[in-house]
DNA sequence: CGCAGCTTTGGAAGCGCTTGCAACTGTGAG
DNA sequence: CTCACAGTTGCAAGCGCTTCCAAAGCTGCG
């Protein structure tokens, strides 16, 4: 396995022209770059990351911690940020913490303090604000994704606005007994993001002098199985029934479509559903939802990431909001008329 | 940020007997390794991997390479394997090659090559002679997981042993006009499965004396909205419609029973459907299949690699069969009555 | 009481790079 | 023709650990 000092032998340079020759950093004349780079094309040569992360500090390595790999949000983010980091020649390490605090407590402590990578992306993870100095305290920018993350750049999307903005589509195609299922309690801890959909969800309806009825209030652990499970559970017991479903996932949104069919309810006929997110399976199922292009956050946190690692961003925390696009497919439509009122 | 040496001086030992008291190699009195460890403790010392990878030549990393993260059986993998490094204290290093030949290259030139991984993990990646050579000739294991990785370790499941039994049960069932979804030519190409799965379901119905229609055999990527669009085609279009299909993957067979349904076919009445894989969301549509637990074959490989790390195990490439398991659902029943038959 | 043979310890030499510094080269202006 | 200066180059000092080696401390037995 060759080293620098096969490479200038080779090249017949010193080792310390190599080294700038082939980082390209330092003045270096084409001459000698052309050789070095010859040289290293010969003998196949790769720096050793260890060895020049130990001496420059950098280490061309970011950690991306995700709460999960399955669920559509964050396989795409992760997608996102692994391409973009190939690109720039940046290795990805990922953390998985499905497994609970614990683990999550180990990966932070044991793994992201070991200097080991040059920044850290966070999806939807609510660091405790001990976490977050930790972070910190390494000098390691962090980014968040989807996840409200004090004192960290962060990338989220308006959860709460384009909830509203959903269930207003809902309301003004004429639905008034919307049901909307939410996320877990178990999501809620870490990501909050259930409760900021709710929330949007819920203005909707008071603007709009509609009745929040608890028991078309729903959750679901943000996958489809969960999601048709409870579905049968709303559609199946309730005395009345509601028209619309808002779910405050596509995933969920196909669940309850599921579970609809498995009822006979046909969509949107009977029943409307909307989603978020921007699913590939959406146009299976014709879901109207809110397209929030996970991968595309990825990538611009890698993007802002790449930007301080050449120096040019400030340090300040910078908090975007990324842009949803609504997608009108066939899952909504004005409510079916009331055999209450027909009959009455 | 605290280094070795500070807690050698706040132990009152040398940096040594530190490193040896904390990575628990060599001697250390009982009382020295006490010393160390509180000191590390209470200085929240953690060793730089860069600077003990350089000296030790333990890096404490594993590469995996994945040609996608969105599909079941890569996430799945990715999860298993994560977890078990994880536990293991080893950092996971995630290269998803799924932007083609270009970037595959790459990652096992730019990266790979760098000495930044103890061990390769590559999974449903076929790699070429030469590919293969450049990863041992950096003196690194490597194991393959669902695919054929000559001269390296290889985790997989019996494809062709199993495709064959699917089919099986379909014709003992009753059925003989039995159509297969394969993957498509692009997945060929790296991971040889398609054609392994289809090998078993021709020589199953070889065996059994039944024809292999050439209509019948339809392919797609893997996704549920691939093979849904195609079985839309296979279902709507042909005079004559199969009575069973077997899909390559779960996912693909979810593709297909959705297409059934909105051809008012159902399954398992009109159509019977099997899969292969254990997808979560089997369940929820009553999908016969083989369970492949793509998670314990990830944490198998880290535990081979583990061993080989722990000197254990010998070089030799070791081959093993996952074993899978045969869930039978409800969505394979005996062929519907045939109404040619009634009416002659 | 001495010594072999063990455990425990610290000194110091790297691991393979990057980079500050000083020396050296070549250029154009004076 | 000389000098200042920018562009190049090599030397050598690390980066923060691990580990070889030799020295020191113990144990127990003859």
């Amino acid at each position: 396995m060759p080293g620098i000092k096969d490479v200038a032998e080779r090249a017949g340079l010193s080792i310390a022209t190599v080294s700038r020759a082939l980082s390209g950093k330092g003045n270096v004349s084409p001459r000698s770059r052309e050789r070095a780079r010859t040289a290293a094309a010969e003998l196949g040569f790769v720096a050793s990351y260890q060895a020049s992360s130990l001496a420059s500090g950098r280490n061309h390595n970011v950690g991306l911690v995700v709460p999960s790999i399955h669920r559509w949000f964050f396989s795409s983010v992760v997608e996102g940020v692994s391409a973009t980091l190939l690109d720039a020649g940046y290795d990805l390490t990922l953390y998985n913490v499905s497994e609970g605090r614990e683990r999550r407590h180990s990966v932070l402590n044991d793994f992201l303090l070991r200097k080991r990578v040059d920044a850290v992306i966070a999806v939807s993870l609510e660091l405790s604000e001990a976490e977050i100095d930790q972070l910190l305290a390494i000098h390691r920018p962090i980014v968040g994704i989807g996840g409200p993350l004090p004192g960290a750049s962060t990338i989220r999307i308006d959860d709460s606005g384009i909830a509203e903005a959903a269930a207003r589509h809902l309301i003004q195609l004429g639905h008034s007994k919307i049901a909307h299922m939410t996320g877990d309690a178990a999501y809620e801890q870490d990501f909050r993001l259930p409760g900021t959909r709710q929330a949007g969800f819920k203005k909707a309806m008071r603007d709009a002098g509609l009745a929040v009825r608890p028991e078309w209030q729903v959750s679901a652990d943000f996958t489809i199985q969960g999601a048709y499970a409870n579905a049968r559970k709303l559609l199946g017991s309730s005395p009345e029934r509601p028209t619309a479903v808002f779910a405050a996932s596509d995933e969920m949104a196909i669940g309850v479509i599921l579970a609809a069919r498995d009822f006979g309810l046909r969509v949107p006929q009977d029943l409307s559903v909307i989603g978020i997110d921007g699913h590939e399976l959406g146009e299976v199922f014709g879901l109207t939802t809110f397209d929030q292009d996970a991968r595309g956050q990825g990538a611009l946190a890698v993007r802002r990431l790449l930007e301080r690692f050449d120096g040019a961003g400030d340090t300040a925390a910078a908090h975007t909001e990324y842009p949803t696009h609504f997608v009108i497919r066939n899952s909504t439509a004005v409510p079916p008329v009331d055999q209450g009122r027909l009959r009455g």
